[in-house]
DNA sequence: CGTGGTTTTGAAAGTTCTCAAGATTAGTGG
DNA sequence: CCACTAATCTTGAGAACTTTCAAAACCACG
């Protein structure tokens, strides 16, 4: 399979979706010198693992991924989920060492960003780069916080499934069409809901035309209906 | 008020509680050249402004501040509290605009440090330590995160009190006995319950000999027992 | 074409919220 | 320094929401 042979940054047809997710274009070159390979993953990889040491960060060229803790009682808690376009394994920076474990949802196409050769070189505009991308999550991360605080399982559905649909838009998507490539269980866990919860909140979503599901595509009926309904 | 005049960082003496926050002592010869003025705030003050430009983050000298956002209906969500050591604004570096509100809770004392004049000298080595800041933050994020999510109105309490009480542990202060500098209602708004739960649970930690409260100092009686519940 | 995992649906139990009112505390002016 | 007022905190009872448990329907995969 073509897709497992590492290609040069400055050759990727990828490029316009990883670039924007913070890395300018005169940034590429420098990362080309420090290593960065594409890589394919199959459904369930484990990109990386919890508490173990990592001075990389991941930039998601094709499918999804999940981020997840295991808590003292063994139990499985999903902190993030990632899609095309986004870059993971932030929060390893502060100690070296990941803060969760990182797993693809499906089939998968991740660059591996070696950021030890990149700090080694001293680059300020790269580091800005990166600047600007943590403070971005950061942002998002509050506003993530906002849907799960303060509001009703339905709420917190809505805002899931609007959260996604802008991701796809900002990055040349269909924002009313997509695949959710995480099970009612992952996203149940994610939202801290029952798993019937979700299921119910889709139902009465589906009775109210406001959206369909077939499969695991997602199709938004009434965007702006949906966005009245988390105001 | 002697507090009011503006100090140099290498003769602050909070520069044991700031320098930790991410700033090596390296650094702070560098910082007195850029401008960084402490600055006493009353109560209630509004450090700066949601959407509003800023390119300044502020290290908490003494006191507390909460940073909330004011949603479509009018309504105050507060997104994160932050005592004495924090800095406060990171969010703010993406797009040089203030992702939240920041209030004081209380009187005190904030140094503002001017990032655009840091970044024009291009110091990798500040930079750095702005990275280790951030990336911990987002870990924090995370953190806080699970605490929210799947746990009970009591865990989220108990875990609230005891991230407070692991903060002042870290700035060498007692992690038994702190002030809580924030009301009942913006517990409440924090962790997304009524103010009558909180209170209610409030109430009963203290029947349970767990904790006791004197006007606003919290007293914890038995740590280990707190952590055991939200494990 | 079965088999295991995922999703959906129903009914009862449990938790948290809302509304209402009383108790306590903090702040203000005399 | 005290009294007064406004704000905050506490407590109770019923309503609303979400979870749990149980079971059936659906789907993907080998």
């Amino acid at each position: 399979m073509t897709m497992r042979t590492p290609i040069q940054c400055s050759q990727c047809s990828m490029q316009s979706i990883c670039v924007p997710a913070g890395l300018v274009p005169s940034d590429v070159e420098i990362l080309d010198k420090s290593s960065r390979e594409p890589h394919l993953y199959n459904k369930r990889s484990v990109v990386f693992s919890e508490d173990r040491p990592l001075t990389s960060v991941f930039a998601i060229k094709s499918g999804s991924v999940k981020c997840y803790t295991i808590d003292s009682n063994g139990k499985q808690q999903i902190t993030s989920f990632h899609l095309v376009g986004d870059i993971v394994g932030l929060e390893a920076l502060a100690n070296g060492k990941a803060a969760t474990y990182c797993e693809t949802l499906e089939t998968s196409m991740l660059c591996e960003i070696k950021l030890n050769k990149l700090f080694a070189q001293e680059l300020p505009k790269v580091e800005n780069n990166l600047l600007q991308l943590m403070s971005r999550r950061l942002a998002n991360c509050s506003k993530h916080y906002l849907n799960i605080v303060n509001t009703s399982a339905e709420q917190k559905v809505i805002a899931f499934l609007l959260s996604i649909s802008t991701h796809m838009h900002q990055h040349g998507l269909s924002r009313n069409e997509y695949r959710l490539p995480m099970t009612r269980t992952d996203i149940a866990n994610y939202l801290g809901l029952a798993v019937e919860t979700v299921s119910r909140i889709f139902t009465s979503l589906k009775e109210e035309s406001l959206i369909d599901t077939k499969q695991s595509i997602l199709t938004i009926n009434n965007l702006n209906a949906l966005e009245r309904r988390v105001a």
